[in-house]
DNA sequence: CTGAAAGCGCTTACAG
DNA sequence: CTGAAAGCGCTTACAG
């Protein structure tokens, strides 16, 4: 491989003095910048990655922790993880993509071999097993999704409480005054994917204030079985006059039920959703829904951690959990109860 | 940080020792090789990658370059990048994802710096820019996707000639006499996506063969599109009896425009398509179908990119060009023509 | 404005 | 069975 050696003996001069050209460090001459960028392109040099890592203690590499569950709806994990990715790029690092079930042996894996700068944790659980880990780790983090304690780290996500406010208020104006909120399986609560009862708390709460009858449940993450659970929802329920779903397998299944019911919505059924719009246009759901910004909210982590990353002073700043407002996408599927 | 040196001292043994203590490349004494173990447990001690790297020329990472095109349907793209990310991790490799727009100049940077030991390429198109780069670099590649020339790299994909004529022969060996093929976006074929007309070509010759009359048309990729021009067909050809579906989205969106029309599988249509099971289970789609099997040709490349990268024997061997054999999963969504 | 040298943390011939 | 030393390819104080 062609090295800063030759790059240095094709221009004529010191390793160093190619070095600091290259990396603009410290005032060359115009005649020497040239000569070694001449040198650099003749040679088609490269830096090695591995030896500059072990010079600057930087690899411009940041780890991203996300995890491929059994019970949660694999298409939506894409969303965030290109969020990050592109976000990343774009300030000049690359990603080491971890999807080990074992989620915090490959975190003390990726920190303690230095692979990586900073990480990224995608799935957050309440009482998650990796943060003790990260919050050790000398390179910094940002989660998406919020944990029982976050300290030490940057937290983003959506205002899962404010979502479910959102979702009852909205009905209650319409007129509505029972209603029906589909979560996640309760298996991802037990794991502590704490925004379900997040959403589901604040809902029955917002609804106790507004005198709505709210049957909260949970369904599954698959098909065929949380099809048959929205139909016997239904049933069990035939006075309720909106649905609310947080569970993108719901709101992808729902169109048919609802064709296999004769309903429409607004008509029949108003319904909000929580999903991202890209979600909404790739399965075509029809249904008004409070945007889940999953690229969004890769995005912030992402610039949050490359701002710890790179700079001393951000680094002792206290951190920060950061909240996405949660807005309401007008598709035309609620309206007055019928 | 804790070095070898840190645990070379704390064990009493020079560094060298310590190393192939870890290493088992040459014979320790049990009592020396225990004091080094323990010295690594309690100081908690993991080899600096950047160095060890530069030190072997090997980075136990696999560039796995994924595109996100707009065109294509992007979770079918999350089960390759499973397989490959799940195998790495058995094999002891990590990976580094890449899902630049600009393919080439990515693959150039982290092959030129030598960030990791293989490349993994996924949306292989027919003249892919990317070959050459890859053929040209130091680093052995393996490609999920066949492209026009395949020499000087591992190509593996699902044998779509194979496919195209076992839908058609399926279909015939029922008594259909007129079907209808969906295949992806013309976008698809114009960016080189071969699998495209390698199944539709071998699924005419085969038509012509049997004397069976097959519409072939290019789909939307998207919602609610494709469920038009789905509409759109069936109104269009009203004798097909048979639809074959070489179209993610199009699968998605059938069931809803079946329902719409009032028509059943297989009692007024019988319907074949080609996508996983995986993909059939998470949106419940009730056809029988070629199975893609996503999963098992990212392992597939990923074995075999690793033997290359470990054995300089396996390095020097020809290259390959493995098929995976369509194998249709019944699901009950094919039968005598209504 | 430039160069010689040290050092990052490993591995691995070379010697004993 | 073990150690001292060289080297992987960079960057960056230290000197001039």
């Amino acid at each position: 491989m062609v090295t800063i050696g030759d790059v240095a003996r094709a221009a004529g001069v010191s390793r160093s003095t190619a070095s600091y050209a290259l990396s603009g460090k410290r005032t060359i001459s115009p005649e020497v910048r040239q000569r070694v960028n001449d040198a650099v392109r003749q040679l088609g040099y490269t830096p090695n990655a591995g030896a500059r890592a072990l010079a600057t203690s930087q690899t411009m590499v940041i780890g991203l922790l996300a995890q491929f569950l059994e019970d949660e709806f694999a298409p939506a994990m894409l969303q965030y993880m290109q969020g990050v990715s592109d976000t990343a790029r774009e300030l000049g690092y690359d990603i080491l993509l971890v999807t080990e079930a074992d989620g915090a042996r490959a975190l003390r894996r990726i920190s303690d071999s230095r692979m990586v700068d900073g990480v990224v944790l995608l799935n957050v659980a309440q009482d998650d097993v990796r943060l003790p880990i990260l919050r050790a780790a000398p390179q910094p983090g940002a989660l998406v999704g919020l944990p029982g304690d976050c300290s030490g780290l940057d937290v983003f996500d959506l205002d899962f409480e404010e979502a479910g406010r959102m979702m009852v208020e909205h009905m209650y104006r319409l007129g509505h005054r029972e209603l029906i909120l589909v979560s996640q399986p309760e298996h991802v609560v037990e794991r502590g994917g704490a925004y379900v009862w997040r959403l589901q708390d604040a809902a029955l709460e917002q609804a106790r204030l507004r005198g709505i009858r709210l049957h909260a449940v949970f369904g599954e993450s698959r098909q065929p079985a949380i099809g048959q659970t929205l139909h016997n929802l239904l049933d069990t329920h035939p006075s309720a006059t909106g649905l609310l779903l947080n569970n993108e397998a719901a709101a992808a299944a729902l169109p048919t039920v609802m064709h296999a019911r004769g309903l429409a919505a607004p008509a029949d059924l108003s319904v909000i959703g929580r999903y991202s719009d890209e979600f909404a246009r790739i399965f075509s759901l029809p249904f008004s829904s409070i945007e889940s910004a999953p690229d969004r909210l890769g995005r912030m982590a992402v610039r949050q951690l490359v701002r710890r990353i790179e700079s001393p002073e951000h680094r002792t700043e206290p951190h920060v959990v950061r909240y996405v407002s949660p807005e309401l996408i007008d598709r035309g599927s609620t309206g007055e109860p019928r």
